[in-house]
DNA sequence: GATGAATGAGTTTTCATTCAT
DNA sequence: AATGAATGAAAACTCATTCAT
């Protein structure tokens, strides 16, 4: 009724558990993907397993959680380049973003990148994250730096090509999707002419 | 009980066995990639979960099995390009062929795009694709029709980012990659002068 | 923070919340056994699951507590009726009395019909209850109301039967009980002249 | 396709297992209730706990296993007593035979004696088992052996009950059931002249 | 005194792998 | 050689109880 504490704040331990959780369970997902144990996330955190449970109803919600932290952030960095001066420089500097986080993070990947996404919120801020790709994308469009036809869902998925294509890669060379990122994004404003085959995916049709 | 099969000895029922668990492994990796269980496979191949570990040693060996034979049919269709008449049609032609299977095979997928592969013998096959790979880009690039710095390897890479750019849309739109390998091939063609800002790819820092 | 509650001292809130948890807790287990967590009587009380242990020793404690009061509320029933004008209708007033808190209370259900009970005040409360029974059925037999080898425990023990027999129609018919209630009196005060074949229960045997 | 064994028949260790299992598992049921956790029943039956799950799908299914297997020894008692000689002794033989199993077996009794019963195969064979009893019933009140309005179901309802009354004695005294039974015997056979004050249950809300 | 955060043993269930038949 | 039964080490999740604040 009068919410969960007193003034509103939360006890400076848990606090400080939760922070501590947020980070190994990001580590942990970042490094092990989706499949790490809540075991071995509550190990890193140096808590018990109940502890997990308490601040997260599920592993599902953690996890959504650290993917909805790190998609918010990406928004954040999108929003921060839609009044840059140069377009096209807002457009790249983005896609570098995205593509870094992808990189880092294997959960993320497997997460973002899977044809059915479960939870709604994460399905929303996928969505906010195509509407600020287009605003980007449109304003480099409208001075014909990129295709015609390109959309900022384009953007947001050509992300998560990039890493793919530099995933085998990285453990040697941890920089080669700078290669393809620069290639994707040649691929992106090239003025061929030509049409591309197969129309934009539709907004909604992403998650 | 004991009884011999009518029409074949022992060996011949034995590689019947190993025909029929590869089809029934190749489609249910494809299906629902690296996770479908031993059981799934052995019913769909219609024997005892025994007779798979006969015919191979763990679940580990039987995907090799399933991605080498991928791997050597696409290494066999990237063969019979290297004297087309076109080469750009033909490294074009091969990198469809690449993406199609990435596109049909979950496991492939989750397979190949793996920072550190174990198997000695699919690395091999890699291998092996990214050598036949750097001939047809070799002839395409000799006639100037690809970027300069563009390697075999780099093709061979570019087939797993094309799958997964397009990934979150194939249920709804199957033939969504066609517009991403478009675009991505344009970049690999594109003649804009300037040179990638990293190197391409050593041969062997694949795996 | 550490602020005293304006209309009280210390103690009286420990008084209200001691109250205010049982009340909850009983409600709670009521409706859902013996089973329902001590976080959910918490909450229903508006107060920490700290709380519930600083009042009631362990789980076990609280459910006793909450036995305790009904049973001494039954006693006190019971003990109301025993210079009622009609020992027969006292009797069954009784009976029904006591079905009635059955049909109410699951966990009363599950903790009073187990074949070993430990706690040594729940059984005490028992064997007032079985003393009053006996007064009551005392009175109804010496008058011819109920067959001569009937005692204060058969009684006691018939609530919970009667209870039993009805559970699994009381969604769809809370009252059905009242069926069942008569049936089992009428086998108390038939006259059949025939003996019972198992002698009455010793009293001290109950728990 | 051509069924789990080749000739219908399953492997004679997996029969024992099987058997070993159900024994085990019907023994531990009985003693500690449905709470009884699987790896007991494992540990009982000298088994690993997967080869519970191997035979019985989950715990439920287990539990029902047996239960209907119970369910169903007291129907064919109650079908082989339809042609008795005496209604009123084989009423009170199916009677006997019902309690008893209610006695032995703490499960049966949470099992059958809940409101709200899941399994839809034990539904059905309560179904079944009120049938028998109706046919019981049926023969009995013909003859004036019965009151008028007693059905099936009251019968089979009144075992539990009768198993309950007796509860809290079983530990000291096994077979003081018997004067319950007895009691509620008198209370279905009484000839009051008065119609009990609440009507006989209706066929199918029993579960 | 009150709180609710932390704990960890315990539960059901899955599955690759081994082994008796 | 083939089978599928048995195994047991995980995994996610629950909850009574303890303890720092």
């Amino acid at each position: 009724m009068a919410g969960k504490t007193p003034a509103g704040s939360a006890r400076s331990d848990a606090v400080r558990n939760r922070r501590l959780l947020l980070d190994a369970a990001a580590e942990a997902f970042a490094e092990g993907g989706v499949e790490v144990s809540i075991g071995e996330i509550a190990q890193r955190a140096g808590v018990g397993k109940g502890t997990v449970f308490r601040h997260f109803v599920s592993k599902d919600e953690l996890l959504a959680a650290i993917m909805l932290g790190m998609l918010d952030e990406l928004i954040d960095t999108a929003s921060g380049l839609t009044t840059a001066d140069d377009p096209g420089a807002a457009l790249k500097g983005f896609l570098t973003a995205g593509v870094q986080i992808f990189v880092r993070d294997r959960a993320f990947c497997e997460v973002i990148g899977r044809p059915s996404l479960q939870h709604a919120e994460v399905r929303a801020a996928i969505d906010r994250l195509c509407d600020v790709a287009e605003q980007l994308t449109a304003r480099a469009r409208d001075r014909g730096l990129v295709r015609p036809g390109i959309t900022g869902t384009d953007v947001a998925l050509l992300m998560a090509g990039v890493q793919q294509t530099a995933a085998p890669l990285l453990a040697a060379e941890p920089q080669a999707w700078r290669r393809y990122l620069d290639l994707v994004f040649d691929g992106i404003t090239a003025s061929t002419g030509r049409e591309l085959p197969y129309p934009p995916p539709s907004h909604l049709s992403l998650a």
